[in-house]
This record gives structure tokens, sequence and C-alpha cells, in this order.
DNA sequence: GAAATCTATTGATTTAGATCAATGTTCTGG
DNA sequence: CCAGAACATTGATCTAAATCAATAGATTTC
């Protein structure tokens, strides 16, 4: 099974190769404004910052970085879709979260020590994403202190939502974890329904959410043939999400 | 079950009363010094922290704040030990983390906005903690940007820390669930044995994991009768971290 | 220090979910 | 567009873990 195996058997594509340099301007990058850690940057600061970083292309499940590797650079993703998942010594492949366009990975090995990512990168499809030097934005840190702010903002963003995703993985039961998974998607929480689409494979969000491929597709084709869920593909569409809630007791 | 109650129904003690004025120089506060959101701070910056706040002590399982309350604090434990839980709409109570002496919690609600807390906390046993006022160390924040630098390291930190805590989650089944985690409880990891103090009683652990008390305990019991560990109360030796290892493939 | 309340253990039974297996469907690269 | 690979579904069986139940130990509390 997929999710079985390594990476590392599936794919003989190198890591880290296909560079471009970049000029400072050019497209894709303003989305770079729209995330917490740097939209409160100085024009110049944040040229300077690009100008250090280096656009990666990665092909569909190419590697980007391994598990332990030392950790010089962190990324903003410009498009594609990436997902972050740990091997154990019996190479079983757990995935733990995916990244979307406009997100931002590996921010935390800006702080961290040893700087050694905690998991494996892969693109999900073709991709792109901006890499950025660890020591360039603590260089800019350190000469603007001003704007730790946004940066502890984000930062503490980011760990309240990883102790809400550890909350759904404390939840004893298949089918109430999936349900858990589905309501986050959802744009408005369980407030109203509406579409939502799976960020991850099938296969990957059954072991994002620790079960067997097979049980998610049962708990899927009994939630539709309940009328929970419609079913088209990798999207979703949950009318009633109060509902959904309800059965999940 | 006890695990299985809501706070709520159990104790009917007041949240958030006793409290006492501090001088800045009472005993127990020197342990502040240690901790990395604090060890950076000036002398008087701190003083002024700590004259800003207030000691609390807490009985035996009383509740110090509830999930979505406004958070207009955070704390630091002085003695005893806390716990944060949730819980849904069905009441069922589960545990996500322990507090020591020594730690911080509902930190990030420096940061957080909406500033609710994400859960519930209350003590394990009776207890101290210092009760910050967000503003306050909002105020010193913007004041001295120097200090940062050590805030960012913490939640740096704190994410990476969250994020281990998921990754033990999507281990599919219960024995290797528990033995992940009583590895992580070992001072130095998988590299020598030692033993372990559960941070929480029994059932709580099993709650932590999504399992059932009885699970827990039957898998305890079957690691005691394959000489992998030895048990004593709370108390825990692992002898060969690394055969616990294997055994869990 | 005894009663009462938590907490933990152990056994019997049931069930959710894993595993094994086969087939169908959708991507993807030549 | 086709062949092969990856991904998804469905069924049959088995097993890990939940549940139900009873009892035994611990801790509080009065």
């Amino acid at each position: 099974m997929v999710a079985m195996q390594s990476a590392e058997t599936r794919y003989a594509k190198p890591v880290l190769v296909a560079t471009s340099k970049l000029t400072g301007d050019e497209s894709g990058l303003e989305a770079l404004r729209t995330h917490a850690l740097f939209n409160t940057l100085s024009d110049s600061d944040l040229q300077n910052l690009i100008l250090q970083s280096r656009r990666l292309r990665l092909g569909h499940h190419q590697l980007l970085y391994r598990q332990d590797m030392p950790a010089h650079h962190f990324f903003f993703v410009m498009s594609g879709r990436l997902r972050l998942y740990r091997l154990d010594s019996s190479g079983i492949d757990r995935t733990l979260d995916s990244i979307a366009p406009g997100d931002c990975f590996a921010e935390v090995m800006i702080y961290a020590d040893p700087a050694r990512y905690a998991c494996y990168a892969e693109a999900l499809k073709s991709s792109e994403v901006l890499m950025i030097p660890v020591k360039a934005y603590q260089d800019m840190l350190d000469k603007n202190p001003e704007y730790a702010h946004a940066a502890l903002r984000h930062y503490a963003q980011r760990a309240v939502s990883r102790f809400h995703d550890l909350e759904i993985m404390t939840v004893q039961n298949a089918r109430d974890r999936l349900i858990r998974y589905l309501i986050d998607l959802l744009p408005n929480g369980a407030a109203e329904g509406g579409e939502v689409e799976l960020p991850l494979p099938k296969c990957l969000v059954a072991s994002r959410l620790a079960m067997q491929p097979e049980t998610f597709s049962r708990i899927l084709a009994d939630l539709k043939s309940n009328g929970l869920v419609r079913v088209n593909r990798s999207k979703l569409f949950i009318s009633d999400p109060k509902r959904l809630i309800e059965i999940s007791q």
C-alpha cells in the first residue's frame, strides 16, 4: 500500500536541485505580502529577503527535504501543494500536515536548536516554493526588532492550531475523528454547510487521521448513504454540519 | 468513569478566587528566571511583571479556567501540577497536556485573537500558579523589543513539541502509542533507560493517548510480564528502551 | 481512622477497525 | 491514446480494543 511505503523507495528524484534566481518582483510573490510573517516588512526588507531566496520547482512526488536533515531554509508555497510526513523505524509513513499556496512551512526552524527538519516534505503535485535562508530572516529580524510582533502572532497561532490538531486525535473512534476533520475543513466551521476539498489524497487523509484507507472509504460511504455528505472525487459537499456533529455525539 | 465526567458536575469550587498580592521577591519566584520567556528580562522588568501578577492557590481538582472564557492572563506553575483538557458536546473529557512546576501555560494567549482559552485547566493536586496579566507582558514587550527573541524561540519550540505530540497520535495502535509516550518521558529519549513518573493519573494518560483505562492497564500489565517495564504506582522503570522500540516495530 | 469516593485491575463479551484479497477507477507519462 | 501505476472501493475474515461488570486498592474527607 502506498501510504506504507517510504518516499526513498518510491522516488529516485534528487533533493533540492532545480533552482532559479529571483529578481525580486516576479509573479506569485505578491502572495508573500498576505502572509503574517511578511506583511509588515518594508518594501526594501522584503525585496532584500527575496533576493537572498531561491525559487524552487518541484515535480509530482518530489522530495524537498528529509527528516533530520540540517535546516538552513524555510519555505513559502507559491503554487501546488506539499505534504509533511514522518517515517518511523519500520518505514511506516505517517502524514502530519498538508501545505497550500500562501502558507509557510518549516518556519519554526528560524528558532529551532538544533536546526534539523522534524519531518519529510514532498510535493503532492508539481509545485513552486520559495526557499528562504533562515539566516537571512534572522538577520533582518535582528536589525528590525519591530517585526517580531507579527512573527510572535504567527507562532502563537501555529501553536494553537497544532493544539487543535492534537485534540482531534484524542477522539477515540475513526468515524468521529473523520467528522471533526471535515468540519474543520469548512470555511465557517459548523456554522454553515458548503463544499470542501480534501487537501490530500484519501489514503493520506486516512493516514493523517490514524486509520486505514479502507476504513476511511467505508466511513465516507456510510455518511454518503445517510445523506450527510455528497462526494465527488476529492470534493465533498456538507449540507448540514450540525447534523454531522450530532451523529458523532 | 471519572475521565468521562465533566469538571462542572464534579466540582462546585469557584474559578479564580483565592488570590494574594505579591511583593516581588517571594519564594518560588526565582524559578521564573529559569523559563525561556523570562530569563532575558532585566531585574526591574521582571519585578514589575511580578508586581502586576497574582499568586493563586488551587486545591485538588480545582478548576482554573474554562474553555472559551476570555483570556486576560497566562500562567506560570510554581508548585503542584495542572492538566489541560477539552470537553466536547457530549461531555467527554479529553486530556491534552499536563503542566509541571517551572512551565508556562496559556502563554499563547499573549498573541491570540480572539483571546479565549482553548481548553479547560484544572489542578491535579494542590498547586500554586502565578497569574500574569497578558497586557502587562505585552506592554513590557512593546517597550523592550529585544525581549522578543527569547519569546520567539519559546513559541517555536512549543510548536515543534505539539507537532511531535501529533505524530505520536497518528500511530494506529494503542500499544505503540503508549510505548512512544513512555520513551518520550525518558530524560534522554531512547538513549538510555531510567525511571519515569507518569505526569497524570493512569486513566488520564489513557485519555491523552486516545484509549480506554482498561486498555492502558492491560498493555502495561503485558509490558510488565515481558520484563520491559517495572511498575511501582505512577513510577515506571524502563531498563532497555531500545528493546521497547523494537517490539513496537 | 473509618467511610466514602476515586482510581486501577482483571475477566467476559462484543464490536470497530485492521488485514487480506479482489476489482474497479483515475491519473500519468510515454 | 494507451499501458502501467497509483488510488479507491467493496467484501470476507480476524483481531485489537471497547464495553460491561465486578472487585480490589488508594486517597480524601470528615
